[in-house]
DNA sequence: GCTTCCGTGCTTTTT
DNA sequence: GCACGGAAGC
């Protein structure tokens, strides 16, 4: 079972057979990273390891499903599943569901996301009185989630001269009770941010050594995916774990660290070496991914960094040609350039629609893109953005699943209490949330006794209130007794959610049914995935934990059709295409305005750095003179990265130098700016010899479609006699062959490899599948 | 208490 | 160019 060390190069090899102690990989860009870590996991568990004692941590859930999959092609999935893998968050809250009470939760407690967070702090200035713009609620929970980040709790904060400083500087002196009220409301609503995830799960292992040395004993060895983006929480749990035994390793990229506006410190990266003493380094400086042009044009741009790992990243592989820029008269020409671009790779060259990307700074320029590539009939796929979860309709939905499941969960409370429309108005939601801050309980404790805690309402309203409360405590009881789809259907209905929705067939009502139906079917999928793997109890609880820290990133990816990728960079960090398309290289949108601090403008540099180490064959630099902000035309200069990148990489936009062409821009235009520019790639050039190509027109939007009459049908019986190596076509996970079959009767479960769903077991009795052959 | 209209201010980036 | 919050009218 050695041979997989085959496919390693020497250096790989070495941080995959070396497990005395801590080490450091540090893995440039494409040089095989994660196949490092899944090669060291797969070498554990055949060197003794027991799947259950390996913990590896990474940042998106697609990383750790990703891993997990190529660990089960390695190992079989009967070992790999039980592996604990996960983003920190999951793994964190999964552990502080099961040792709530230590902290002082239960184990339902509810995850605020980013927009309940900031509407509790807007409420909280409100109630406090104070100007919400000067106590700017985002900036205010910034600084929240800052303090957090470093493990700084309410009463330290209060306490540092340092934090009040700062405070009063930036004339917000009143943060510290903010703060201090922010997290009791927490409390009281058993609620935890995402911050909190982390925070508690460090205070768990502080305050019961315990707990603390009975995880420490479960993983034996810990791993770390992206370290170079850890923050100083994550870190801090990382070594309460590792304290004792030291069998940990981190990969990362310091020259990759992107997310230290959230907190992420590169020194944790940068000194690992010093806090683990023994700590062994590895570097993986082969790049596997891209021309060699691309790879040297990316290490001339990181080279202007100050702080950083010193590494030689090299390509073996073609030297590849030298990497366009484009010069674009407007944003809209930008858009036209790069959808006629990506249609001559596709008619020309032969690239799948799938292997183009456009990679943005910010979400806001994806709509250009998304116009031009339609215009042309392109198929593409937007990530980020309004995510299926932060719909109105959805998010509504949710609420009441989650005051279901906790009824003291106050964003959720607010949410519904007059939605659909009961007579609820402020007005009473006031007194209510002002006698529950009073009397320090939740809002949830006043409805059921508002007399006792002297909320002044009229008999009408007291009715109303009952109603409310009654409604809720008939679906928390449902928790109990009903399972999640049987639950979740009903609460829709009995909420008047479907009547309010349903009541007419306006366009906006079409798709919020839509989405609603949609919701249904996941709750659905959810349980019958959940009973094909054997469980027989599934409640709303599981399925509310389980989407609370989901991203749109993670949703159906198994798209049908090939289709060119649009994401900011952030999010394409970790992805490879055969051809990227940087758009928007211009100053003061990358690097960002506000990026002043040599710092910020070494991490927007960083950015840059990841967007073109992640093309394979070709790279494509653009940027635009003017675009259109707020429903105005700016005029902008070319971003100074291009600078940054030695010309002998760049084929550069006419004769003209790239380096005037930045420095004198700005003057030329003010003297000049009605003059169509000469750059001899201008879109009127791209136009003219390529063949236009009739697409059939894609669907925009991205959801998946299930019918909802699928619920009961397909394959059933599910007594269907299988055997080993047939092949079966599954509803949700498409072709696979089967290769065990265990178990008799209701029991009887199958192994099965799919073809893109990697290994999975299935209960015959719930499974959705048609032999094939 | 509800609805509608208008003005403001905003954009990083995400678990 | 849009979304949210406040004000005013019902």
């Amino acid at each position: 079972m050695m041979n997989y060390l085959d496919e390693l190069n020497q250096s790989q090899r070495d941080a995959v057979l070396y497990n005395e102690g801590p080490l450091l990989v540090i893995a440039g860009a494409g040089s095989g990273k994660t196949r490092v870590l899944t090669y060291k996991i797969a070498y554990l568990l055949d060197n003794g390891y027991e799947p259950w004692s390996i913990l590896a941590l990474t940042f998106t859930n697609k990383a750790a499903r990703e891993m997990k999959e190529r660990i089960a092609r390695q190992v079989g999935m009967e070992r790999a599943r039980y592996l604990w893998m996960g983003t920190f968050h999951s793994v964190f809250s999964r552990i502080l569901r099961a040792e709530a009470a230590a902290v002082g939760f239960t184990p339902n407690f509810t995850i605020y996301d980013a927009a309940d967070s900031k509407s509790l702090v807007k409420s909280i200035i409100k109630e406090m009185k104070l100007d919400d713009k000067t106590y700017r609620p985002g900036m205010v929970l910034g600084r929240i989630s800052n303090a957090k980040n470093h493990l700084v709790l309410p009463d330290a904060y209060a306490a540092s001269a340092e934090f009040y400083r700062s405070d009063q500087d930036a004339k917000i002196p009143l943060m510290r009770e903010i703060y201090a009220r922010y997290w009791e409301r927490c409390r009281q609503s058993d609620a935890m941010d995402f911050d909190d995830l982390l925070v508690y799960t460090f205070l768990l292992f502080r305050q019961h050594p315990d707990i603390c040395q009975r995880y420490a004993e479960r993983f034996r060895y810990i791993l770390v995916d992206e370290y170079q983006d850890t923050n100083f929480a994550q870190h801090s749990i990382v070594l309460q774990l590792t304290g004792t035994h030291s069998h940990v390793c981190v990969v990362g990229d310091d020259a990759q660290s992107i997310y230290s506006f959230r907190g992420a410190n590169i020194d944790n990266i940068l000194k690992f070496t010093q806090l683990y003493k023994d700590a062994r380094l590895f570097k993986l400086e082969q790049n596997y991914r891209s021309t060699q042009t691309i790879v040297k044009a990316a290490n001339s741009l990181i080279a202007k960094n100050k702080e950083q790992i010193r590494k030689e990243v090299f390509s073996e592989k073609d030297k590849g040609e030298p990497i366009p820029v484009y010069s674009a008269y407007s944003d809209m020409e930008e858009g036209e350039i790069v959808a006629n671009k990506i249609g001559r790779l596709h008619a020309r060259d032969g690239y799948a629609y799938s292997d183009c990307a456009v990679l943005y700074r910010t979400n806001a320029q994806s709509r250009i893109f998304e116009e031009s590539l339609r215009k042309h009939n392109l198929p593409y796929r937007i990530y980020g953005g309004l995510s299926f979860y932060q719909r109105k309709e959805i998010k509504d939905v949710i609420a009441y699943f989650r005051l279901a499941v906790n009824p003291n969960d106050e964003e959720a409370f607010k949410r519904v209490i007059n939605y659909p429309t009961r007579g609820i108005g402020d007005t009473t939601l006031n007194k209510l949330i002002e006698a529950a801050t009073r009397e320090k309980v939740s809002l949830w404790a006043v409805l059921n006794e508002p007399l006792s805690y002297n909320v002044s309402i009229n008999k009408g309203m007291h009715t109303k209130l009952q109603g409310f409360r009654d409604l809720i405590a008939d679906f928390v009881e449902g928790v109990e007794t009903k399972d999640a789809y049987e639950l979740g259907s009903g609460i829709i209905r009995q909420s008047g959610i479907l009547g309010d929705i349903y009541q007419d067939r306006s366009p906006e009502n079409l798709s919020r049914q839509e989405n609603i139906e949609e919701l249904v079917n996941g709750i659905h999928d959810f349980c019958s995935m959940r009973r094909e793997e054997g469980n027989d109890r599934i409640r709303l609880t599981d399925y509310l934990s389980e989407i609370s820290l989901l991203t749109d990133q993670d949703s159906n990816a198994d798209e049908d059709q090939p289709k060119v990728t649009l994401m900011t960079i952030h999010s394409a960090k970790g992805l490879e295409f055969k051809n990227v398309f940087v758009v928007g290289m211009e100053e003061g949108l990358f690097p960002m305005k506000s990026s002043d601090s040599y710092r910020a403008l070494e991490e927007e540099r960083r950015l840059f750095y990841v967007a073109i180490t992640r093309a394979e064959d070709h790279c494509f630099l653009s940027y635009a003179k003017s675009r259109r902000q707020y429903g105005e035309t700016e005029f902008c200069c070319p971003s100074r990265f291009l600078k940054d990148i030695d010309a002998r990489y760049l084929s550069l936009p006419q004769d003209t130098s790239l380096t005037r062409q930045v420095d004198e821009y700005s003057s030329r235009f003010r003297s000049n700016f009605s003059r169509r520019d000469e750059s001899p790639v201008s879109a009127t050039d791209m136009f003219a010899d390529e063949p236009r190509r009739f697409v059939k027109p894609q669907p925009q939007r991205t959801l998946r479609k299930v019918p909802v009459s699928s619920s009961a049908s397909v394959g059933a019986g599910g007594t269907a006699p299988v055997s080993p190596g047939q092949q079966i076509e599954h509803e949700r996970f498409g072709k696979g062959e089967i290769l065990r079959v265990e178990g008799t009767g209701d029991n009887c479960k199958a192994t099965v490899r799919f073809q893109n769903a990697g290994e999975k077991q299935l209960l015959l009795k719930y499974a959705r599948f048609k032999v094939i052959g």
